[in-house]
DNA sequence: GAGTGGTCTAGACCACTAC
DNA sequence: TAGTGGTCTAGACCACTCC
């Protein structure tokens, strides 16, 4: 009886079931489905495994196997550059919190990003991001002193940084360049959104100009938990 | 002795080993594995799957698992629009066969993308991808037969879509649009690869316009294996 | 035919969550 | 304490590739 597959026999089944399922609900347990389809605990767990790896389901021990749904989280080039706002349009609600204000001497590759002088300081922040009460993301923000002057004082925990540089101090800014990717989660990362292993996360990168002052201003660095979030990338008229 | 997850020990272990070999290189098989290391062979293989899932081993029935290195295939505003040329600047050894050449009226959705007047008449052109002997991925262009006249003759198996446009055509193409995001394979894409089971695939759209005559010219829609490429994303100058 | 990875079983203990 | 998913064992047959 070897050889059958009927795992993913089994997973099309649940497949089907879950097709009419909210997000949110209990689906059955290993030992459930083992019972109900006479086969071992091994080949149901592997047809729920099948549905997790496809993101049908989220699987957490000690709880139960439920039903998810991702968010599309889309980077248009016409679209919100902020997180808050992406989320937002998805239907989510999303949430910002910071881990760190620090203000240090630029790098070498900071100075070149923002286009800044030898011995200049930024302010690096580094911020978590939720999904309800999940984290969901981790993302770090470098921007010169020069443009955000008294920086640790006008922005509060959970603003929107990109608010805050739009209306605090009318930078206009706007995303000059970006780049993302799909790849292992360094274990810093992993340990901070309280995932186990290394899993695929989105690794995303950019940079904000302001178009008032036509100079850098940001550049950022993100990871987003591919479990939660569907990026999707689109752009329009390129040059 | 259990719950030691002693599978990820292991897939460390072999990770470290694996730094210093050369891609396509032989990797110990499970019962190798199950007896150096004294563990179940489920364990042995745990590990293994443990590294293909990050894209570290390629693993085939029958033949073995092997050290793999994916390619970057990086998209970018100012890079080439054209899966030949970026995959060889990747320092790959990309070839592309034609499945089909049909010409066909438009559908409603293409004749928007493409800006066609009622009953205009297209070509599509299903190919496939290959790096070696490997299928890699497929793809499906549509061009108005109004901008292609007599494209079968012209077009030859194996060709560079983008060069017959530049050259043959004279029409200048770019990039207008373009879309993509990683996502389960349809079964008949799944298929045409000769992949088993629902892999996660890159899922790429596109539009190029040629700068000469300022119209859409091709829209395009093609998937490509996440195991072979890694995707990279930049983006410069949004507007 | 020998060796590889793919699937399956029955049974066990562990880690974690909830009540 | 009961139930969930996570890890592990020992053993088996199957599908596939290569010689």
């Amino acid at each position: 009886m070897a050889a059958v597959r009927s795992y993913l026999a089994l997973s099309r089944q649940l497949e089907q079931e879950l097709a009419t399922a909210a997000p949110g609900d209990l689906v059955a347990s290993e030992n459930d489905l083992a019972h109900r389809f006479r086969v071992s605990r091994l080949t149901a767990r592997a047809a729920l495994q099948e549905l997790e790896r496809r993101h049908l389901v989220r699987r957490v021990q000690g709880r139960g196997t439920f039903v998810a749904r991702r968010l599309d989280y889309k980077v248009s080039s016409d679209g919100p550059a902020s997180f808050t706002e992406i989320v937002r349009e998805a239907g989510g609600e999303p949430l910002t919190t910071t881990d760190a204000v620090v203000v240090r001497p630029a790098t070498a590759l900071e100075r070149r990003h923002l286009a800044l002088p030898a011995r200049s300081k930024v302010v690096e922040l580094r911020r978590r991001r939720w999904l309800g009460a999940e984290p969901v993301g981790v993302g770090t923000s470098v921007l010169p002193v020069s443009v955000v002057p008294d920086f640790a004082a006008r922005y509060e925990d959970g603003a929107s940084l990109y608010g805050v540089l739009a209306e605090t101090y009318g930078l206009e800014p706007r995303r000059s360049w970006f780049r993302c990717e799909v790849s292992t989660a360094p274990e810093d990362v992993a340990d901070e959104l309280e995932l186990r292993g290394r899993p695929e996360l989105f690794h995303n990168q950019g940079r904000l100009d302001s178009r008032r002052l036509g100079i850098p201003i940001e550049v950022n660095d993100g990871w987003l938990r591919t479990d939660v979030f569907n990026v999707v990338i689109e752009i329009s008229s390129f040059t």
